[in-house]
DNA sequence: GCAAAAGTGTTATCGCTACACCCATGT
DNA sequence: ACATGGGTGTAGCGATAACACTTTTGC
């Protein structure tokens, strides 16, 4: 691709402030929850808000977001999925500005906590969410409506637990993301019947005396049973 | 929600050029179809390209990417969501642009070929889509992809169908979004078992000697259908 | 009368749902 | 020994998939 100077053809057009929020999404092996911050800055500090910055030339969206996420939580290598785009034209109180929201879900047990509390963060229960400032409130349940139907056709709950985890933690995590209580025995056997976990030989015993086996979720496996032509339901 | 001025604190910060485009689709009772355009306008004049536009300070980017889709064909009841955006630094040859890409679903027989003609736009097929410009390719086949997953749970079958249609029609517009052939008794059955839509007493004879019945899409009852907990698939 | 597409039913199979008991272990 | 959660198997049902013939009508 050849570099023309169009700074002539595109100089009559108006730059626009654009932001990005991201919405982070924790799993405690009982609830879900998210992740809310003190607004630090004028308007409306001290209020509950999503993390966010504003957008420079000198970087893609995907790359702000990134930036917010390590800075507010000290993780790098998170789960991060576009949301969608908010424009209302008075959604910000101050000056016209378009934002870009990402989804994001972490493991809590990773999580640096120090940094957390710099933010003056905390985590909320799904159905305990403050009000928050501007449109956040909106993009939160736009949010939580996709990891609801995001969870159905892919393996997203595993990157809401930790590396090593039992069949019981996982059937918790997918009735609260459906709301809805599952049958133990199908649900294991649904699940194993993909083959896309790793048992391992070590248990986890803080939830019973006899202790539950650890599995991993295999990458590999997953792929090929997707290149199957399998889809991941339930 | 009080006005604060905000000036002072966001004045610090880098505006950016946006920019929205469309993916327009398009059935013709055979093949699925991609509206693209001549570029216009340097750079790149010429070339192949979606259909897009600057966004200024008072349009949303709904209202933007409507905007486009009025001047280019005419029409501005269409199907149209948003896909993702774009923001690679050096997308545009000329200057740093981001630029929110919007999928839209036409249907063709109310397509004002005026209009079409005037933006030097061609239908092409799916299995034919020239090079175009910039990052376009990449928004297409983004845009093909989701528009197939779409169709698996919502019915966005009816946009890109003619107000009245035949089983037979419909069948063969999800043929070519699943791009396998579909058994006729099954995919009829269940279609109907769906109950959501209308039989008319008036015959297409287009497709054949004996006609087929003409059906409507019923909102209302797709709304019931889905209330009563039910899911569009196939 | 024939070609070409529309329309119609039945059967076998598979996957999902529902359901109850034993196991291992810490206290 | 008992309480607690982990782990296992089966039978009935409903949905899907596979499959072939009749109908209508323009030519």
């Amino acid at each position: 691709m050849h570099k023309i100077n169009t700074s002539i053809l595109y100089s009559g057009q108006e730059k626009i402030l654009l932001a990005v929020d991201c919405i982070i999404f924790g799993f405690d092996s009982h609830k879900l929850k998210l992740l809310l911050f003190k607004r630090k800055v004028e308007p409306l500090k001290g209020e509950w808000s999503l993390i966010g910055s504003f957008v420079n030339n000198q970087q893609t969206l995907q790359d702000a977001a990134k930036e917010i996420l390590y800075k507010s939580t000290g993780l790098s290598n998170v789960y991060l999925d576009e949301l969608k785009t908010y424009s209302k034209l008075d959604r910000d109180p101050g000056e016209r500005v378009i934002s870009v929201a990402y989804f994001s879900l972490i493991r809590i047990n990773e999580f640096d906590i120090e940094n957390v509390e710099k933010y003056d963060a905390h985590w909320f229960d799904f159905d305990n969410i403050p009000n928050l400032i501007l449109d956040h409130n909106e993009m939160v349940k736009d949010a939580i409506s996709k990891l609801r139907s995001k969870a159905i056709y892919q393996p997203i709950g595993f990157e809401l637990l930790p590396e090593k985890f039992t069949i019981p933690q996982l059937q918790i995590l997918y009735e609260c993301v459906y709301q809805q209580k599952l049958d133990d025995r199908n649900f294991r056997k649904k699940i194993l019947s993909f083959d896309i976990l790793t048992k391992t030989t070590e248990k986890d015993k803080s939830g019973s005396k006899k202790g539950a086996f650890l599995y991993m979720f295999d990458n590999e496996k997953y792929k090929e049973f997707v290149a199957k032509g399998n889809n991941f339901e339930l």
